[in-house]
RNA sequence: CGCGGAGUAGAGCAGUUGGUAGCUCGUCGGGCUCAUAACCCGGAGGUCGCAGGUUCAAGUCCUGUCUCCGCAACCA
């Protein structure tokens, strides 16, 4: 019989940095299911990559003076050395670099554009001409450059759109006929509502950079990210290219798989882009939550971000992923902290696993001198054991299916649990007294070895370096550490036993947690490189008329979050200015105080009321702002310079 | 303002179709000695954000309300 294919795949991440341990979560998650199911026998496609156009690429690689395609193969090296290192067992990397794929890009935009999915329209937008940067109303900050604070002009320019306006009611129908479409249910939820508020044709193309793939028939365009990086899922099966010949095998994908953030490019815009294809669907998509740390979120201005290389240098590759799958209930938000890595590691790992192996391999070699005799005595007090170990697979693939991987790995530790239980209970110390007790002994010994392989051979996709050597431990070998040997009594009754060093030593979590701050102490200071900006000349200092201002009143702006509305006395007259300080300052905190402000910018039009000028004041991290305060005795309209 | 999520023992979380409130860590006490000072048992600790409602019965359904978080066109 023919096997059957199971096609998973991550997004492709986007190469303009060294990748943070959210990535690696969603890559391991994929990997963990990936090896499940060709465990289960599934002809499996694990397909990973990297989305290696665009503006950012192109500015980064500016920076760092080398060309687009040097940056990002310097980057894509780190990340496959990542994935290598993490034993990523993905079966293709595909990168939108690829000849294949911007050859397949192509083709695919010219048929979406000839069956009239794609039209050529006018994009209307803000534009920052420094950054040569395109931005929409939403993004801008305060009506400035989100990237670099400076105004912004109306304009547009000449662009492709897709007409994804089209698939509103079909978007809907499919939420409603395939419940299973999109997971979990509450992102479901999200999409269904952000559709019915309407959905506007895409822009599927730009010119205002050059790094990517250019539309073939129209010289200047360069197809956007849209189509360019969704579309990777098909073309590297071939779909539109001679570089491969899977397509008709693979696809449609049983599961994309991403964090949350992308979930309604996967839900919304790629079904799309593939009914208008008319190719078929995907079968599942599914966003998982974040990572979060203490601090808040990770990100990389925040310098806060966690380097899955130093993690697995300091604890292991099995560690990191254990932990990750296991501590973070898969489809939410969860905070990732050493201490509570550091316990896992402890309790789960060296507790109760690494120990259990380590007392059961050495009662085998104190008692029998390693090698079990054939004769037995069973007793009522293992049925339990035995079948909680019987149960186990059938759990564990049903938590997997779902993509419930934490309890996936629960389930394994309940029997894990329960085998160091039995040891409580039978007492093999007592057995061992009296070789009257030898079989009933021989029994308990290896009841929990069969305890320890079923578990091993469960846990091996979560941890595919850790389950051989508890196999190699207890003489677990071909046959016997197949998915499907994972029942009880596939060992045979005279095995033998191998002792080899503990699977997890034990943390000592104080003195680690003290290493680990240590070592964060320099990191800070050196994460903290300040961007200078160009010398400038005392004169074009002084054209920025500075002034000490009094604040008359104060409050918030309706419907914006960040914005106060502040009424100013310069010494002369009371001007309205904006601020973007809600978050940090209570109106009624800054009335009658006295700042400082720019009273010669061009005034600007933010949410609907002309801002005359802007208060000076002092970034506090990436996310916080400090006024700068003036003495109350200094006048208004005071020149500060 | 809009949309989404969350508020359950000290901390972190489970609680499918409503029927005696659970798990992990921590904590306190006990047991055991094969083992990586590991393992096993037991105790303490919660009026399930708040207020109403439906019901014989609600953490679980309905209404209202408060607080926190996220998203609002590409940071996993």
């Amino acid at each position: 019989m023919e096997k059957q294919k199971f096609y998973i795949t991550t997004p492709i991440y986007y190469p303009s940095d060294k990748l943070h341990i959210g990535h690696a979560y969603t890559t391991v998650a994929t990997d963990a299911v990936s090896r499940f199911k060709r465990m289960q026998g599934y002809d499996v496609m694990f397909l990973t990559g990297t989305d290696e156009h665009g503006q950012k690429i192109e500015d980064r690689a500016k920076e760092a003076g080398v060309s687009p395609q040097a940056f990002v193969d310097t980057i894509v090296a780190s990340i496959k050395d990542l994935w290598k290192r993490m034993n990523i067992s993905y079966d293709r990397f595909i990168r939108t670099t690829d000849a294949y794929h911007v050859q397949s890009i192509q083709k695919i935009f010219r048929t979406l554009y000839d069956k009239g999915e794609i039209y050529k329209g006018m994009y209307k937008g803000m534009y920052c001409k420094p950054c040569e940067s395109f931005w929409t109303e939403s993004q801008l900050v305060d009506g400035k450059c989100p990237d670099c604070g400076r105004d912004v002009y109306e304009t547009s320019e000449d662009a492709y759109f897709f007409r994804l306006s089209n698939y509103t009611e079909r978007l809907l129908k499919l939420y409603d006929d395939e419940p299973e479409f999109l997971q979990p249910q509450s992102r479901l939820n999200e999409m269904r509502s952000f559709i019915n508020q309407g959905l506007e044709d895409l822009c599927v193309s730009r010119t205002s950079f050059t790094w990517g793939v250019p539309v073939d028939f129209d010289p200047g365009h360069i197809v956007y990210v849209w189509v360019d990086a969704l579309s990777n899922y098909i073309t590297a099966l071939g779909y539109g290219n001679d570089k491969y010949h899977d397509f008709d095998r693979y696809w449609p994908a049983d599961v994309h798989l991403m964090a949350k953030e992308i979930v309604r490019f996967h839900a919304v815009i790629w079904p799309a882009l593939l009914m208008a294809l008319a190719l078929p669907l995907p079968k599942k998509v599914f966003g998982h939550g974040w990572l979060l740390l203490d601090s808040g979120k990770m990100s990389k201005s925040k310098g806060n971000v966690v380097d899955p290389v130093v993690l697995c240098d300091r604890y292991g590759v099995d560690a990191i992923r254990y932990y990750l799958m296991r501590e973070i209930p898969f489809g939410h938000d969860g905070v990732f902290s050493n201490e509570s890595l550091i316990t896992r590691i402890n309790n789960d790992l060296a507790n109760d696993l690494g120990n259990l192996l380590s007392r059961t391999v050495s009662m085998i070699t104190k008692y029998f001198g390693g090698t079990l005799p054939a004769a037995r005595q069973a007793d009522p007090l293992d049925d339990n054991l035995i079948a909680q170990c019987n149960a186990l697979y059938g759990i564990v693939a049903d938590h997997i299916d779902r993509l419930l991987l934490p309890n996936a790995l629960s389930e394994i530790f309940k029997v894990v649990s329960r085998a160091n239980k039995d040891i409580d209970e039978t007492q093999p110390w007592v057995l061992g007294k009296d070789a009257a007790n030898q079989p009933r002994l021989a029994t308990v010994l290896y009841n929990l070895c069969e305890a320890l392989r079923v578990c091993s051979v469960l846990l091996e996709p979560f941890m595919p370096q850790t389950a051989p050597k508890i196999q190699a431990a207890i003489g677990a070998n071909g046959e016997a550490v197949t998915l499907e040997a994972a029942q009880f009594g596939k060992l045979p009754l005279t095995l033998k036993v191998t002792p080899c060093d503990a699977l997890f030593p034990r943390i000592d979590v104080a003195a680690e947690l003290a290493a680990l701050a240590a070592d964060a102490q320099p990191k800070q200071e050196s994460a903290a490189a300040i961007e200078h900006q160009a010398e400038i000349t005392y004169d074009s200092f002084m054209a920025s008329e500075l002034r000490v201002c009094r604040v008359v009143t104060c409050e918030k702006v309706e419907k914006a979050d960040k914005l106060l509305r502040f009424t100013l006395f310069d010494g002369e007259r009371e001007r309205t200015v904006l601020s973007g300080i809600a978050q940090w300052y209570q109106p009624a905190d800054l009335i009658g105080k006295k700042v400082a402000v720019v009273c010669n910018l061009a005034p600007a039009k933010i949410r609907g009321i002309i801002s005359e000028g802007m208060i000076l004041s002092s970034d506090v991290g990436e996310d916080g702002a400090s006024v700068l305060f003036i003495d109350d005795s200094v006048p208004e309209g005071s020149r500060i310079r």
